[in-house]
RNA sequence: UGCCCUAUAGCUCAAUUGGCAGAGCGCCUGACUCUGGAUCAGGAGGUUCCAGGUUCGAAUCCUGGUAGGGCAACCA
């Protein structure tokens, strides 16, 4: 990706960005590989097209690299040509992989042996029960599952079966390979997941080398770890594989081995993404194929004429989050016009033709005006001669017989400027028999001629052709495929093919200017005041073919009444008197917790709802008693519900801290020797180690800055760095307290008596 | 009803890891007057899901709750 597409970001890195960064400034990993991990199935969309940016956009960014690996582990649905399309996607977007192209197929060989491995380890077993029964085995979200009868063959018989599985004696479904983890586990990947099924099958690569094949779960974290990768960036939905992931890497490989991150998937309005729903919209001939120009592939969008630019500038607009996302399409749109707003010359042309005959022009005489290809915002060169005779085409709605108000076009009586032509004014409107109008005849005012010195203005300026000297086009207006914002969301028993909009394709016949002669597909074009255009891939010199890749911005069609109103936008309720709850914040307790809860507050005089968060946790417990004989009781109670809490929420490391050790901190705390900033540090660090606060203490020179000089003369020099700040402070902007506050500390390493720092602040802020 | 994840402007996301709540899109207003839709400038818009707590200071930490999403394929 082009690096300068960064700064576009209005924020700093994204949180997959800072994971990566973290890594690498710990020197945890000294080069970021991410992977593209596509599986040969179907055509790539939009929704590939954030996966692919991310990923190849985040190893570009830290200078590391990409793979693009095929998934290929299930024979029964994969093809070469999806391959391929893949490839050439991935390749248009803008993004290269070298020679760091994978099959999963190609580690069929090593995966098999790692699977060995495990049943060596008495990690994997081979189960014979039938695929029912598994099922039936796994056990429910709230139950835990039974233990495979098979589950304890001996490492002896599993390697035997395993291997005769891989030779071919046995029929589908006969034997599987599982790993042996956890039935009960309330996550149900965990419950001994199936690693290998026979499966008789021809695969796209391996022909029928193969009779058994690995599932995504084994097979997708070993890829990753034969391939050095270093951060396997996927969607949410796999964030419940993540254990699993790990289970298997660190079961095989050392550190540094790869680790899974999840972001959220991209949803798009009037869109939809599953791959099954895009070949049944194929399949059903509801599109010409998947390169239609209203489907959300990436060879669609690329035929509609939407620059690859614009596709990585909307993934760089979305952003990455781990919150479900719906966008607007609006900002595709945006994205689109913004890329293209540079890049398409402009012309003119006439969708809807009405005839204009200029009455006072001669009939032969044709008259070339030079036309900019470029609006003045582009800094662009570039004209063609635009030819003006006595007969002109209009577009249909640039005339009304009836003009509603604020309509500055063509009116019977009324004048309208002609873009790099004239001013003319329609004198009389031909009607036929059944009263359509069909021609309108017009009179030219000579003193307007474009690029003249005449300062008359008119309210309007329309777009037109010259008759004689105009191509005859075939023109494909798109709209979005669907009517409803969320296409998949839809009422029992009815289809997500019921949302399909009836008007997403009209095909017209218009007239094109003269200058544009030559008819290459793929080349853009703004027709003035309509949209951009390309020349289809099916465009021929006989018969010209443009699609319309998106409207220009309207805020035309908002004013006029019968546009119908955008459907609004469902939300989940944010209903906030629902949330209104009067309980207190208290665990709920066993009846023991509950009486042991009481005995605190009478003996302690703790606040009920913080003894029953102690009562609730043993070792709490235990730990606050041991500190209460030493300390007061409410301070012992706040530590260790908020700052131990803290530490231990944080940490997947065992806190090892102990009564004494916390009762140190509490105390230089308290006697003021420590700033209480400093002393929650401390304890993060402290109850991982075990090491001793006060010696760490002397030994870093934390002690507390109460010096008030020393504080004053640092509140002066960062007032006096900071003059506009606080100027703004003293303008009422006492906001920024905060930030002068942040600024000392940062000054004293978070040592200063914050007190103290307050009031000089104060004084110094007057 | 178990486990996991998420919640900041209408939408998508930021917020230097506890220190000024911001950006883009959308919306409104204005400018330009040979694109009425482009472009440019300005503006409005906030209970940071709720309640309580810790802290000099909380979007950020603690406790509880609410809402939304994910998970029970020999798919990926």
């Amino acid at each position: 990706m082009a690096p300068d597409t960064e700064s576009d970001r209005s924020g700093g890195l994204n949180f997959l960005e800072q994971i990566v960064e973290r890594d690498l400034k710990s020197g945890t990993v000294s080069q970021v590989v991410t992977r593209f991990p596509p599986e040969p199935n179907g055509y790539p969309h939009i929704g590939h097209a954030k996966a692919i940016c991310i990923n190849f956009g985040i190893s570009h960014d830290f200078e590391g690299r990409c793979h693009l690996r095929f998934d290929d582990t299930n024979p029964e649905t994969e093809d070469m040509e999806y391959v391929h399309a893949m490839e050439r996607d991935v390749r248009w977007l803008g993004f290269e992989w070298g020679e760091y192209q994978f099959h999963a197929s190609d580690y069929f060989e090593q995966l098999y042996e790692h699977a060995r491995t495990l049943i060596r380890a008495g990690k994997a077993y081979v189960d014979s029960q039938t695929d029912t029964e598994i099922r039936e085995n796994r056990g429910t979200v709230t139950e835990a599952g039974r233990n495979s009868p098979f589950r304890e063959r001996s490492v002896e018989e599993n390697l035997d079966l395993f291997r005769r599985m891989r030779e071919g004696e046995f029929p589908d479904g006969a034997h599987v390979l599982r790993g042996k983890i956890d039935m009960a586990s309330p996550n149900m990947l965990l419950r001994d997941p199936v690693f290998y099924r026979i499966k008789h099958a021809e695969h796209y690569r391996t022909g029928n080398d193969w009779p058994i094949y690995p599932l995504y779960d084994f097979a997708h974290p070993l890829s990753d770890a034969i391939e050095g990768i270093t951060h396997s960036l996927c969607s949410l939905e796999f964030e419940v594989h993540r254990p699993l992931y790990d289970w298997l890497v660190d079961a095989l490989y050392n550190e540094p081995r790869p680790h899974q991150y999840e972001f959220a998937r991209l949803n798009l309005d009037y869109t939809i993404m599953s791959k099954r729903k895009l070949l049944r919209l194929v399949q059903g001939d509801h599109v010409s194929g998947w390169d239609d120009p209203r489907m959300p592939t990436l060879s669609g969008m690329r035929r509609r004429g939407i620059p690859p630019e614009a596709i990585r500038r909307f993934c760089d607009l979305i952003g990455v989050a781990k919150a479900d996302n719906r966008v607007d399409i609006s900002l595709l749109e945006y994205a689109i016009r913004d890329e293209l707003n540079h890049r398409a010359p402009r012309v003119m042309a006439v969708l809807d033709p009405l005839k204009v005959t200029i009455t006072d022009w001669p009939e032969d005489k044709i008259e070339w005006n030079d036309a900019s290809h470029w609006p003045h915002d582009v800094p662009k060169e570039g004209t063609r001669p635009v030819p003006f005779g006595r007969h002109l085409y209009i577009d249909r709605d640039d005339f009304a017989l009836e003009p509603p108000p604020k309509f500055h076009r063509l009116a019977p009586g009324r004048e309208v400027r002609l873009r790099y032509g004239y001013v003319i004014r329609c004198d009389e409107v031909i009607t036929d028999e059944s009263g359509n109008v069909v021609e309108l005849r017009c009179s030219h005012d000579p003193e307007t001629r474009s690029g003249g010195s005449s300062t008359r203005r008119v309210k309007g300026t329309i777009h037109w052709v010259e008759a004689s000297h105009a191509h005859e086009v075939e023109v494909r207006l798109y709209d979005r495929l669907f009517k409803t914002p969320d296409p998949e969301d839809v009422p029992e028993g009815s289809d997500f093919l019921d949302n399909l909009n009836p008007e997403s394709l009209v095909v017209t016949r218009g007239f094109l200017e003269h200058a544009v002669s030559d008819f290459t597909p793929g080349d853009r074009f703004q027709f003035e005041r309509q949209g951009y255009f390309v020349v289809d891939d099916g465009s021929t010199a006989e018969n010209p073919v443009f699609n319309r890749t998106v409207t220009l911005r309207d805020t035309w069609a908002k004013l006029s009444a019968d546009t119908p109103v955008k459907a609004s936008k469902p939300k989940p309720s944010r209903d906030r008197s629902s949330q209104v709850q009067a309980g207190p914040p208290r665990p709920t307790l066993s009846p023991e917790q509950e009486k042991v809860a009481e005995e605190l507050t009478a003996e302690f005089g703790v606040d009920p709802n913080d003894s029953a968060v102690l009562a609730s946790d043993e070792w709490l417990l235990g730990l606050f008693r041991d500190a209460a004989a030493d300390v007061e009781a409410s301070t012992a109670a706040n530590w260790v519900l908020h700052e131990v809490q803290r530490v231990r929420n944080a940490s997947r490391k065992e806190v090892v801290l102990q009564a004494p050790a916390l009762v140190s901190i509490i105390e230089l705390v308290d006697s003021g020797a420590i700033s209480s900033r400093t002393g929650k540090e401390l304890l993060g660090e402290v109850a991982l180690s075990g090491a001793d606060p006060s010696a760490l203490v002397e030994e870093r020179g934390l002690r507390q800055i109460d010096d008030s000089d020393q504080l004053a003369a640092i509140v002066q020099q960062v007032v006096s760095e900071n003059a506009g700040k606080a100027e703004a402070y003293r303008g009422g902007k006492t906001g920024l307290m905060g930030f002068f506050m942040g600024q000392v500390m940062r000054h004293t390493g978070g040592k200063a008596n914050p007190e103290m720092v307050r009031s000089l602040l104060e004084d110094a802020l007057g």
